[in-house]
DNA sequence: GCAAAAGTGTTTGGTCTACACCCATGA
DNA sequence: TCATGGGTGTAGACCAAACACTTTTGC
């Protein structure tokens, strides 16, 4: 009677096909490894002939979008908490050439504490952003990454998002380090604090950190959530 | 044998039921009429029950979500052309009471006179956007609507997107009345004027528009293609 | 001549950039 | 005592906001 729950529409049974294409869910996650840029990927030699690609699934029925995510990311990666965001739907249908599978991407970032502590590392490996152009994916894995990365170097001039890449105390060195990997250019240390203490995005804690030859002062974040800064 | 096309797993033939929840793609159209801000909505008594709702239909397999876009806004309001960005993927199990659909959702604008001149209005209203509030909508097509809205104000503040609202010659006073009724703000009009220009979005064409008392200059905008500035 | 919209500059405060030296500590 | 990274200030250019009067035309 109604459109959308006859679902002959959807299934013909005398091809065996559904007439629909099939919603997956994949997930970029970046974190700073060693003051690197990383991904973590996954790499499975059954499904994917040696290539590597991004976690994901087809999404589960009766479940949001973000059950499925962290259903998808536990069991895949292991990790089991992420800061996450949508970032676009690909729905070219010779982006897989067996199916025509939509997929609804996400991009997470993961602090490297987080990610040493949760992972499993029989299931992903970590690999350097810059390294992503030499290696083989799946699909349009490789592209999906691209514009994560986009992403994340707008997130990052814009927003507080690198609360989610850095420890909890961090050197302001740290902090700027971290924009200048993501940026890719090196940044003035003297403007860069002006900038980032005229936000008031960070404060200091009365810690110091003794690792290196002359102590540093450690500064936190402020906020806890997302904020988002006109300009930067 | 692989487990994509292994497709029983998205269609149980014993419960008759799918497995996946369905993908469907919906679209926010925008236009300026009379100066004020409107929708194109779906008004379909049979299907919806006297609510509004944004066009939209399941996706078809092997067609692009360009192509899939294309033809649901031709055959629901016979509209040919807009511009149109993708928004965001709804996945809401409840969303839709009847059954787990997934909505990409699209906004697009479009210039009144293409409207005026392409569209079908037995099938879709003209609705100011001021009014919403106060109209039912199915599903969650209200919010969607809200979200794009949002996105359309930053969309407008930092690109020449404007130029997908307005004819292509236009008073300045017009894109200023552009600019103020989207952000809903009063703007000065000589700085306006200043940014504007600075930015190099728009130049004078040689005719006047002696429809008003004093005779104004036309304008036009300088780049086809949408272009994003770093200020404005 | 008057109503209506067009057109036009200046000042002020704030923000961005470029740039160089001294300090505290560990080895 | 030296090497390493930490910490700090200023001057000049540019940009953004506030603000009011004159011009051209139709009626």
């Amino acid at each position: 009677m109604d459109y959308l729950i006859d679902k002959k529409k959807f299934f013909d049974i005398w091809s065996n096909k559904l007439t629909i294409p099939i919603p997956a869910l994949d997930i970029v996650i970046f974190t700073i490894y060693k003051w690197n840029l990383c991904l973590v990927l996954w790499r499975n030699k059954e499904r994917f002939w040696d290539k590597y690609a991004i976690p994901g699934w087809i999404i589960a029925r009766w479940y949001s979008l973000e059950e499925n995510f962290d259903n998808i990311l536990q069991r895949e990666t292991g990790i089991t908490w992420v800061y996450k965001e949508q970032l676009y739907t690909f729905g070219n249908p010779s982006r897989d050439d067996r199916w025509h599978v939509i997929s609804i991407s996400y991009y997470a970032f993961v602090k490297v504490e987080s990610l040493l502590k949760t992972a499993d590392f029989t299931k992903i490996d970590l690999v350097k952003y810059d390294d992503i152009e030499n290696l083989d994916f799946v699909y349009d894995h490789k592209s999906i990454i691209k514009y994560a990365k986009q992403r994340l170097e707008w997130k990052l001039e814009y927003t507080n998002i690198s609360k989610d890449l850095l420890p909890k105390n961090f050197r302001i060195s740290q902090l700027q380090l971290t924009y200048e990997i993501v940026l890719w250019k090196k940044l003035d240390k003297r403007n860069f604090q002006k900038k980032i203490f005229k936000l008031h995005m960070i404060k200091e804690t009365w810690e110091l950190d003794k690792t290196t030859n002359r102590p540093a002062k450690l500064y936190t974040f402020i906020d806890k959530e997302l904020k988002t800064y006109e300009i930067l």
